[in-house]
RNA sequence: GGGGUUGUCGGCUAGUUUGGUCUAGGCUUCGAGACUCGGGCUCUCGAGAUCCUGGGUUCAAAUCCCAGCAGCCCCA
């Protein structure tokens, strides 16, 4: 078996293995380009985030965002006014210090955005005037750039990356608390409904905020291996930054007043890492019928010149009632390859649905329709096509977000027991609840002990009532929590 | 941030331990042709590598030494 055909690891063998192999085989990211961090993201990649990115700004704009693009480049006087921001960002930026071919000292160095806070509430203060110009809801589909220090892997984190940042203000607190509930609505209808990724919504502990925020609140999903990646995160901003740049409005009283922010970045590109990984097998990737660039690939068997028009005929046909039924599909009528070939090279893309149509079928009224995700192999009456595609491609969406809810689900324990939650994190990883004295140092303590446990936060929506001890100093405890290894 | 390890045709690799037989071998890929194909079919011919980059040691370097760049793994 050569290495350029299909996957030679197995994924519940050796993840790690499995993931960097899809990923090149299914030609979504080439990490041969020569800047450390940096990946090429090839067509197939590309075409699969330009469907995440539709969805999300789809949405985005339902709820009353409105696209704005700003520069990639910020000064670093502007970078610098948020005290905690700056403090927790500098040490991942990247800067653009000369010009030229002489290497001309720029006055001033430029930040490469790490992310556009300091790029855009600088204009946020000469935009919002009075009360009528709220709630000021933004967003921009960019690609940023982070100085990681941390071992890069292509998509799961990379020292540049494709995201959609949304940045709003508003007259009160509670407005602004309402967005972070509405971001979390989004991330729920958009990478859960959408995208099958099932995830745990948290508020992070203190110690783990965004840098300038009041609050974070992030999504984190679980990987294979038992590691948890941290999808969006919304940040409640308050007040920090309005203050920071002067953003005020004028209320109907006639009172001068600073804007209360949020802001909410899902990472497209760090998304799909998950897209990838939960729904991938053996064979390589699975593509959600509403994310897959191709929903349908039709494969004409032919087996003699007379009969390869007939075929073809026929591929076409039902190619233009799938379109018209709203159904993405393609007919890969290439000469040169086999059938087999065929096959195996459309499973590894993650292609939903498959077509067969030979000169069997078409003698008997059918195609034979397979599953991409379960192998399900049926034959379907010509005029039944587009009904049984219709329905095996939202079966499929079904049955993807179910068993990646279900893993989840399954790697969520519950221990007040330090050496069992030790041994859990080592073993099987997931998620383990305990309860916490809230204390950073204990955390750190726990980290080390744990060998990269992090504490997650409090879990959103549940409310659960701190009880009893923290499970490593003994202290009382304040809040319950999760801890899981991360990406 | 610290430690380890690797870098040879587009891809996977043999060769490196013990410098010379390497004019760098194989499979795959790519190109031309045959084969008309229900799970990567088979055959013929051809193409593709200043052995990551720079320096050093030597009569002689893919092979040994140093530095840089990049990848992978482990630890903080």
């Amino acid at each position: 078996m050569s290495d350029d055909k299909g996957l030679t690891v197995k994924k519940n063998e050796d993840f790690s293995q499995w993931y960097t192999q899809v990923v090149q085989k299914a030609e979504l990211a080439d990490i041969r380009y020569n800047v450390k961090g940096f990946v090429v993201f090839r067509p197939w990649a590309v075409l699969i985030m330009n469907k995440m990115f539709q969805l999300l700004e789809q949405e985005l704009e339902k709820k009353g965002h409105q696209p704005a693009l700003f520069p990639a480049l910020i000064p670093e006087s502007n970078f610098k006014k948020e005290a905690e921001h700056v403090e927790g960002f500098l040490p991942e930026v990247f800067w653009v210090t000369e010009a030229g071919g002489e290497g001309e000292k720029i006055d001033e160095r430029l930040a490469l955005r790490p992310t556009s806070e300091t790029a855009m509430y600088q204009m946020f203060a000469l935009w919002i005037r009075s009360w009528r110009d709220l709630p000021f809801k933004i967003y921009q589909r960019c690609q940023v750039w982070r100085y990681e220090g941390k071992a890069t892997r292509p998509f799961i984190r990379s020292r540049e990356f494709y995201w959609i940042e949304t940045h709003n203000a508003f007259a009160t607190l509670e407005e602004a608390e309402k967005q972070v509930q509405e971001d979390m609505e989004t991330t729920d209808n958009v990478i859960h409904k959408e995208y099958a990724i099932p995830f745990l919504f948290f508020q992070r502990p203190e110690h783990d905020k965004f840098a300038g925020a009041v609050h974070t609140y992030a999504a984190d999903t679980l990987m294979p291996d038992g590691k948890v990646l941290q999808l969006p995160s919304t940040h409640l901003l308050g007040q920090n930054f309005s203050k920071s740049f002067e953003i005020k409005f004028v209320d109907k009283n006639g009172e001068s007043k600073y804007v209360w922010q949020t802001c909410y970045g899902p990472a497209v590109s760090r998304i799909i890492a998950a897209v990838i990984s939960m729904h991938g097998d053996n064979k390589g990737l699975v593509l959600p019928p509403t994310i897959a660039p191709i929903q349908v690939i039709i494969i004409p068997i032919i087996t003699s010149k007379e009969n390869t028009e007939i075929v073809l005929a026929k591929c076409k046909e039902i190619l233009e009632s799938l379109e018209k039924a709203g159904v993405s599909p393609k007919v890969d009528a290439d000469a040169e390859r086999t059938p087999g070939w065929k096959f195996n090279y459309w499973e590894l893309k993650g292609v939903p649905l498959r077509i067969e149509i030979g000169p069997r079928d078409i003698r008997s009224g059918q195609v034979v329709i397979v599953r991409r995700d379960n192998g399900a192999k049926q034959f379907v009456k010509e005029n039944e096509v587009v009904n049984r595609v219709k329905e095996a491609l939202e079966g499929i969406q079904k049955s993807l977000s179910e068993k990646a809810y279900n893993f989840l689900n399954d790697h969520l324990y519950d221990s007040q027991d330090y050496d069992e939650v030790k041994k859990i994190l080592a073993d099987k990883g997931g998620l383990v609840r305990i309860n916490w004295c809230g204390l950073e140092e204990c955390a750190e303590e726990m980290k080390n002990e744990t060998n990269g446990g992090v504490i997650r936060g409090t879990l959103l929506g549940k409310n659960e009532e701190a009880k009893g001890n923290c499970i490593r100093c003994g202290n009382t405890s304040t809040q319950v929590v999760y801890i899981s290894k991360q990406y």
